[in-house]
DNA sequence: CATCATTCTGCAATCGATTACATTATTGGC
DNA sequence: GCCAATAATGTAATCGATTGCAGAATGATG
């Protein structure tokens, strides 16, 4: 036979008392005398009793659950943000929901409305992308401040964020291989309209200029960030016929992507041509030859980011209307960059 | 002003009906005349109204939502499984809940509480190492039916599974090791404790023993599912005094690991030895050299079991108890494997 | 037009907790 | 020992949807 779980009714009953009296003492044990507290907790015990959530998310109309949205699962570069958001969410009693922003367009479903029937309290959003419509329904939401953006982020909406500090590991990435000598440098961007791959792409050219650098249109070549874009700008980059010496890749999967198709065709890294990412993902530092890169702390990103929105969530009044935290990076020196070996003794 | 999101009292109000009938209208279109549902529908639009599932499941004891449970979030691993049940659940209208069991057990939460209280239907596990305790809990609950366990499992326990054909793929493994003229091969295992690792581990064994090779007992080599261990393994390949000249790894990152650490050695793959792993991750075909792997497929591996425990949830009576789901395996030969190089004439 | 069967709709209970307000018990001061 | 002040508990409404049951409307039939 199976029993019903039970409820606080059946809590009350036991110990003698009303449910009241059973749910002031779950939830704010100091209202209550001593003598009933260890009753109820007794019945409690007796009982197996374990608090409905859902009951209680209706009445109070808190879900202690919040909701991450993310273009892609599949993309492993976001399992370590989730991990981080996930730490310090179960840190603090609440649950996560994920939906993918595609799946959830495709199924119909508005996103606000998680939201509004406060299934979740507040909602990280790992996707830049958003269709604009999308986006103009989440500002004008009464519960646009229990929204955030992490790693990516929707230009000029007012959205609180968390992101890596790009600009400073471009220009980073940009300097060092200046130092080693490089002045044809080219860029694979990440994929077309993405905020992550403008800001990347328009603070290279931006170093580059600064540097007082020759630039060349096709030294940027349109990717996307995974693998396979990798290896088809590799294929761009050896068709070109005034080779950079230095390739600086939007991601770190893009640049073990490039490499791969260059070691296919015998080229070597970095002996022919210097090459990085960024990321710095956990293989950067294993592949052959181990890639260099800007490191960006995703866990530490994630879990930023769940605890900004817990912060909005719990004390909204403290909670300032657009802010943006930065979170700093680092360039990693590998062995995939190396000193550019001059060809012309003129420039010595 | 915020203005409160309309319930069905306002779209009753506003239709001049009974909540009953809105409620019908929209669950139950077929039960209300044509009249009152066009009255319904456009008081519905009118009032921008959106049903609240947390009361709809306080009262229909049903969430529309799935609990995924895994070791481990950063995994990358576990990403594309997860976007298979991510595409299923969101087709079939269900929400997606995540948590990882480490933090479910830290922050003290008992996992059954989330089928008790409705907040989930069902729940799928990717994690075989849940502890006994908790194990023996989930078999003894009522909604034992509605846990199904994915790509991992526990041994001797009666939850449904979906897994891929370890056997078959080791096998293969070993068989084509063998036909490349190895007669030494060497294993790097996963996680002491692991199930995939036992699995692949004692089929390994049992396939060399088949093929009548020598097997010694340094030849296992302890391993984790990550780069970290495959380096570490690569060192205690490297310390044999008598080395195999290939070496099955549990899984491709191990292998990935091992390969790194052997270029660092400046030992050479396939060359020097033959190295293959386990998964077939999108890296494997992009590492240098590309990677020989058995390819699972995770995506489907993820579908496969969203269905299955949505199948469970929605007519249970069609579940059998224990039902165990094999999903395919394939050998992907890539260069990482070769022939061995026969030092002895006599052999030809 | 009366009668009965069939649809459709509304009332009100229900899911399980929280909490404002009312009521009862306790304490302290004189 | 009495009264006021305070503390503890109980009563009942509430969150927002679903649904069994009963009553109203409709249609068919003689």
């Amino acid at each position: 036979m199976v029993q019903k779980t039970p409820t606080l009714q059946d809590v009350a009953r036991v110990a003698g008392v009303s449910t009241a009296t059973v749910s002031r003492t779950l939830s704010h044990p100091d209202v209550v005398t001593e003598s009933t507290r260890i009753r109820v907790d007794k019945a409690v015990r007796q009982t197996g009793y374990r608090i409905n959530r859902v009951a209680r998310t209706l009445r109070m109309q808190r879900a202690y659950t919040v909701l991450v949205l993310l273009p892609d699962l599949a993309n492993p570069f976001f399992s370590t943000i989730l991990e981080g958001i996930s730490r310090h969410l179960s840190r603090r009693g609440y649950s996560m929901l994920i939906a993918s922003t595609r799946q959830v367009h495709d199924s119909g479903d508005r996103l606000i409305d998680y939201l509004d029937d406060a299934r979740a309290d507040g909602m990280i959003v790992l996707d830049g992308g958003l269709a604009p419509d999308v986006v103009e329904m989440l500002e004008n939401a009464p519960q646009a401040k229990r929204i955030l953006f992490a790693c990516e982020w929707v230009d000029g909406a007012s959205f609180a964020s968390v992101r890596s500090e790009n600009h400073v590991g471009v220009q980073a990435g940009v300097d060092h291989l200046y130092s080693l000598g490089h002045r044809k440098i080219a860029h694979v961007t990440g994929p077309e309209g993405n905020v992550l791959m403008q800001t990347r792409r328009d603070t290279f050219v931006k170093a580059i200029r600064e540097h007082g650098l020759e630039l060349q249109p096709d030294w940027i070549i349109k990717g996307d960030f995974n693998l396979a874009a990798g290896c088809l700008a590799a294929q761009d980059w050896i068709a070109l016929k005034d080779r950079p010496s230095a390739v600086f890749c939007a991601s770190d999967q893009i640049a073990l992507g490039f490499m791969a198709e260059l070691s296919r065709h015998g080229i070597r890294v970095p002996n022919d041509v210097s090459v990085m990412g960024f990321d710095d993902i956990d293989l950067a530092a294993q592949f052959i030859p181990p890639l260099t890169s800007i490191k960006q702390d995703r866990l530490l990103l994630g879990e930023t980011a769940a605890a900004m929105l817990v912060a909005r969530i719990e004390t909204p009044q403290d909670a300032p209307d657009d802010h943006a935290v930065m979170l700093p990076v680092s360039l990693v020196v590998r062995e995939s960059t190396a000193a550019l070996e001059v060809s012309q003794p003129a420039s010595l």
